[in-house]
DNA sequence: TTTTAATCGGACAAATATATCCGAATAAAA
DNA sequence: TTTTATTCGGATATATTTGTCCGATTAAAA
């Protein structure tokens, strides 16, 4: 569904938003043993969720990543996954043609589009927040 | 969603099926022209489909590949599906885990599973006839 | 029997995704 | 000011997916 990058994206920000709630931040070394990912590649993930404006960093010693509270809760796993992988997966036709989705469509296309919208919509609807809050009630389910 | 493979596969079973049903064998260079293939890869990728017996070939002059109609009628994209890129779609969680499905789950795999179900019954009742006879109908949405 | 036209199978090549290395930049602490 | 701990950015390495090449095999046609 997502690429690795994608997915270590999401498990971060996550533990970055839970970090931030404590009034921590987070190190890389700290997120990349936390969520089970490769330290330098997770660096470069880091890296386009900050140019995204998804989460904030700091260098120099203290340094490192965090969330602000507001960002917590307005974000939506939609746009890390935007932010990474683009919106590919919401425009790529199962069939792997590059346009015939309005005219003619094939027998499995209203349901690819009813699936893809229901990805779609949970991924919009589900924010930072209620990821990082079942993490909050004792969960670990971030490594793997 | 599906590898690129995996998009060959289907579209190239969809042309034989739609061949086989008049009674025409499908030769390899016909297949990747019609559905816009590299030809060697498809060549691979058709080895696979008859190995794992969605359709068959004959070598030699005059040779090719079919589909027997029992199967158009019976075989599904599913089958497709997992002969090329295995159940990893239907396996694979959204963020990347190993397995923690069961006890403690996260804010979304409701919605995921429920959205993976929903695609593995779509792919499982959509038969290759049926997929066929879209095309039948004077669509050529094989091509891109 | 020879030629021709097709799939099969193994080795190889290119492109992309994933992952690593290391020095530069930064900022706090010593 | 120097040391230390951190992110940043570019180059490089590895793994996987995608794609190519070509000879072997097969079977019909000439
Ligand atoms: S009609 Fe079928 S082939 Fe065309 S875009 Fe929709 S799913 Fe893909
Ligand atoms: S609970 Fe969440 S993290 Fe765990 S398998 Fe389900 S979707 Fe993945």
């Amino acid at each position: 569904m997502f690429s690795k990058a994608c997915e270590y994206a999401i498990r971060a920000t996550i533990y970055i938003a839970r970090q931030s709630q404590e009034g921590l931040r987070a190190s890389l070394v700290d997120i990349s043993h936390e969520i089970d990912s490769p330290v330098a590649f997770t660096s470069k993930i880091l890296q386009q969720l900050v140019k995204a404006g998804i989460i904030f960093s700091t260098r120099g010693q203290t340094g490192g990543f965090f969330m602000e509270n507001s960002k917590i809760e307005s974000k939506s796993v939609a746009e890390i996954v935007s932010a990474i992988d683009g919106d590919s997966i919401y425009t790529h036709c199962g069939l792997g043609l590059k346009e015939c989705s309005g005219a003619e469509p094939c027998p499995v296309h209203e349901k690819f589009v009813e699936i893809r919208e229901k990805l779609r919509s949970t991924l919009e609807t589900t924010t930072i927040s209620a990821m990082a809050s079942s993490l909050k009630n004792g969960l670990t389910y971030l490594k793997r």
